[in-house]
DNA sequence: TTCTCTGCAAACGCTTTGCACGGAT
DNA sequence: ATCCGTGCAAAGCGTTTGCAGAGAA
């Protein structure tokens, strides 16, 4: 089974009519590690695809949030940003390069106290400030 | 000293001179535990202040942030709301009525591994769900 | 006077809405 | 024939920008 086969299945599998323009959109945000945003994804497929709409990137992304496959991280206001790594883990946000990495974390970092009665159905660890790459460039530039 | 006098104080220590706007501003935002809006603050001064612009609301906001008197709490994107509670705590969304609740946390709810050589200068911990209030009112509205 | 703050108006960018075409079932 | 998905155009909303007038030092 082709990469692309796999994904149209998982598409199925979660009720969602895996269109070309929805596979494609899927697909490249599940390759992509950089949580890209609507206009990031519509930049890459428009090159292939040059009917594709940027209309059609929002109906799928929130489709997608919808039915579980990508979750919406607003780590930044202003700027929606997709994920379909939708398993536990942290983001950290470079304010010198916008770059937004995972990190790992584990339940106890999103165990609290005083939320009894509380449903809770998403959680999400944001840090931000300089990546490592970033501090470099700047030390650098600071003889 | 007055609570007023008391906050215009508190700015002055900050370096943002206490005009009468931003004062009325920071004291609204000190008071509010509601975690308001830029529009929220503007619509709930507006009636004492007539000649207040909400550029005004903005641009003191702004300068709070950077001065480090308020946080900025992006838990869903296209609202951006404000936190005069500069201290370590966590932040839960309800996603029927929309309010944002405060929950204490402490340091091992935001200590991960895996960011060695990244400077951390925020930290924010967020969860959506369901608040008790809305909880009760949906089962009560389904016998 | 000089400098900063305020606040109007307009622009801006991302997202949503309304609607019509087209392809699949 | 019907239904759903696509995608154009336009509106919407919160926010930013440019600038001028007012006020404080």
């Amino acid at each position: 089974m082709s990469g692309r086969e796999r994904w149209a299945l998982v598409l199925q599998q979660h009720q969602i009519k895996p269109s070309y323009p929805r596979l494609r959109i899927y697909t490249y945000l599940v390759m992509s590690r950089t949580h890209p945003t609507a206009d990031e994804i519509y930049m890459a497929l428009i090159h292939d695809m040059p009917t594709l709409s940027k209309m059609t990137v929002y109906n799928t992304l929130k489709i997608l949030v919808e039915k579980g496959l990508a979750r919406l991280i607003s780590i930044e206001e202003h700027e929606a940003r997709y994920d379909a790594n939708i398993s536990l883990h942290g983001h950290f946000k470079c304010t010198v390069c916008d770059r937004v990495y995972d990190f790992p974390i584990s339940e106890h970092n999103v165990q609290v106290q005083g939320l009894d009665g509380f449903q809770i159905t998403e959680r999400d660890l944001f840090l931000r400030g300089i990546c490592p790459e970033c501090t470099q460039s700047s030390t650098a530039a600071t003889p």
